[in-house]
DNA sequence: CTTGCAACAAACCGAGCGGTTGGTTATTAT
DNA sequence: ATAATAACCAACCGCTCGGTTTGTTGCAAG
């Protein structure tokens, strides 16, 4: 890799880590810099303003690392179950910190939908690539579901609950609540099947 | 009500509406100063600052509005029907752009529960008072539901999944994502049931 | 009548922000 | 050797923000 690649990795990394603590708004170029420990001029070499360099962060590390993250629990066998292991491993081993930070898609969707229409696309093409992917996990086992089930609807709703438990544990700082959503959607999720 | 006293419900109304449009840090003080038709020495004779300003209007605003919200739903005979007639009920009379800024306790939630102590501890006493509401109301009708529930599991539950439809509703722009999610939601409520 | 305080008004301040500008260095092509 | 370009630096700019200060008005008590 370049040089000039990894610095622009560089930022695109250590921006992405700042606006997961700090949201896009609140997250301060001269920061970036310090962190990155470069100029701004090197910044504004790279993108050509804030904005832009946010949508680089969103595309080429939120969306694979969301990818990525989801992905393997819906390509079981068994995706019910495939979720279920998932939702559960992530609440042991996620520690204390990254609780409180929440999901990054999701913090930027409460911060930005309504602010920035180039932010609102960009989370809706992935949220709904997200529920396509759990549409089509189910899809594998309809035969093993319960009848009528609208897919699309369910799917949402695992993405809603999801989501609320991010949410609900960043006020008590601790993952207990989370937790304990978390185990409520896996009982939801398993009384999908027949 | 005396001329201050209507200056300082004044300002908070305005406050919480534009808390509730564009978050508390990007709330501006001088778009509310032009909104109220007052200047900036009345405001802070009112308010020592800011944050106190957005205290205020969470404990005086907020607070109020969100019982006032939840407690009917609650107080039915039957809590179960009487949280899905509540839900079905915004769905049908939300109109988009209430959609869109989604519930003003769980914006506040997202933005301010890792920036402010003081926010955060009032969200939580909230939350938990919410889901004490919720436990409460089902726990009267407790020989009406499945055994070996646990009631503020399932509390938390409903509250994250309301929480993820108003979040998920945002990038969209449409309350029909709001709609699949609640739909989902009164399914589940009413699965509580024996 | 005037003194005093409640209830404001208006001008101002420093800090931090995103963004721009004019250079500087290192590498590569000719 | 020289010209050009990529990659970066440092100083600066205008703007908006929350907050402060000083000044004004109206009413009410003595």
């Amino acid at each position: 890799m370049s040089d000039a690649e990894q610095t622009r990795q560089k930022i695109l990394d250590i921006t992405a880590d700042e606006i997961h603590h700090h949201g896009f708004q609140s997250t301060s170029l001269s920061t970036i810099l310090n962190r990155c420990g470069i100029s701004k001029g090197a910044l504004y070499y790279h993108f050509s303003n804030k904005l832009e360099l946010g949508y680089a962060v969103f595309e080429e590390v939120y969306v694979p690392m969301f990818l990525a993250t989801w992905q393997p629990a819906l390509s079981q066998d068994d995706p019910i179950e495939g979720l279920c292991d998932f939702f559960t491993n992530m609440c042991e081993t996620m520690v204390c910190s990254e609780a409180v930070c929440g999901c990054p898609l999701n913090n930027l969707c409460e911060e930005m939908a309504n602010v920035d229409e180039g932010f609102r696309l960009r989370i809706l093409t992935m949220q709904q690539k997200l529920n396509g992917l759990i549409v089509d996990a189910l899809s594998t086992i309809e035969h093993d579901l319960r009848p009528n089930l609208q897919l699309d609807h369910v799917a949402y709703f695992i993405v809603a609950s999801f989501n609320g438990a991010t949410s609900l544990s960043k006020s008590s700082r601790n993952k207990e609540i989370f937790q304990y959503v978390i185990d409520e959607l896996c009982g939801y999720i398993r009384n999908l099947k027949k």
